[in-house]
DNA sequence: AATTATTTTTAGATAAGTCTAAAAAATTAT
DNA sequence: ATAATTTTTTAGACTTATCTAAAAATAATT
């Protein structure tokens, strides 16, 4: 719910808010039109249902829109967007840390309930979590203006020999790989450091937690590490 | 969601599970079928909605219909119903116990949560709050077959001269009413004794936490009391 | 530049849930 | 017992969100 004065000024479907959040997502990494396919395909849905929606957001001044050009979120799209990141996040953060879930199991909890319209529940919620600046898989709550801060940070790929950092988050976070991390060891917070380099095959040797650990290119390209 | 072995065996839209909770809730009333008219005024909805709906749920063997004759929940209805309802008792207590919301706040919102489907979330939630029995307006929770266990009640305005018990719940749980005995400084667990019982309008002059209080029939109907 | 391929949009259909207005059944009152 | 009233159901329409199939626009290739 958009509220300007304490009055509720906009309020959209679920399906709209799945679509606006797509957007969001797909807008960070490219920053220009987001095409009606890639939409399409992250909600696995029809490109011609994408063009409905397309439509109905454009009215509600959400997004710009002209045909055969793709969209742009509009700044009230942008921070509409980013409110349901944020709870889609608290939440997470919510069933980690207070109701043992594992990080592989929360999201399609946490996707049901982003869509729940109440500000104070996210204002106590958020309250309740200690304020919490980023969620279980290291990706940053976006405050309640919409804004997240951006920190700066590298694939493990791309680190050199002897370079080090803390692993901050995850590229990929689908259940398989973040229970191949649990499986390996790595966890969220601690300092890697790159031993070795194999040309071969890209694969890398790394120490974390006292421990030697052979890691192949795919996983070194989803790890996130704040270089030191 | 209901599951045999582990396998999810049905699964129902929120305005399904509306209409159950409804003619649950209707159900316990009376006890005979619940009426097309009843359930309507209860959703707010129109008749013709109801016969709809009731048609779709008879189908799905959670309900049993026939027309003109109201309708009554089957087994799998009465289970199906009960833990939605268990789901909105338990999160009115998470939003109370944990969020700092107050009792006539949460009403809204619990409606929206009881809709979530994750059989672990309330699992864990149920344990998170350490498995409560009753929710924050004195409403028993649902175990997870569905059962309840009744505790013997009676209205404040059953109660004799000089009796007294503790105030166990609300019969209406309007924030009106809710916010009223807040002001009042009635709350639940507290140990009330009938002073005085006036013919001329019903009221009662009641002790309740030092305090003497005069309270209508009106408000002396509305609370429930557990004899002693 | 013309052809081919891809992307996007349009047109029309479907399902869920709701509504209004009218018909049918059941209930209540005379 | 018949008439009047109320309740319930039916029929048809509307909205939201989706789909398929075909048409139109854009992009890529020869």
């Amino acid at each position: 719910m958009i509220y300007l004065s304490n009055k509720i000024v906009a309020m959209f479907t679920s399906s709209e808010e799945n679509y606006l959040k797509a957007i969001y997502h797909l807008q960070i990494d490219v920053d220009k039109g987001v095409s009606t396919n890639a939409i399409a395909e992250k909600l696995e849905t029809k490109a011609s249902s994408v063009t409905d929606m397309v439509k109905k957001l454009s009215e509600k001044e959400l997004i710009l829109y002209k045909k055969y050009q793709g969209v742009t979120l509009t700044d009230f799209g942008k921070k509409t967007a980013a409110n349901i990141v944020r709870k889609h996040r608290l939440w997470e953060v919510f069933l980690v840390e207070k109701l043992n879930f594992s990080w592989d199991e929360v999201h399609d909890v946490a996707e049901q309930l982003e869509h729940i319209k109440s500000p104070k529940l996210i204002q106590q919620l958020d309250s309740f979590l200690g304020f919490p600046t980023h969620d279980p898989h290291g990706d940053p709550i976006p405050d309640k203006e919409g804004n997240l801060k951006v920190i700066e940070k590298s694939l493990l790929s791309t680190l050199l020999k002897n370079e080090s950092g803390i692993c901050i988050g995850v590229n990929d976070s689908s259940s398989e790989f973040l229970q191949f991390l649990d499986k390996k060891g790595i966890t969220l917070g601690e300092l890697i450091t790159v031993l070795e380099k194999e040309d071969f095959d890209d694969s890398l040797l790394i120490k974390i937690a006292q421990e030697k650990l052979s890691i192949s290119k795919k996983i070194a390209s989803n790890l996130y590490i704040q270089k030191q």
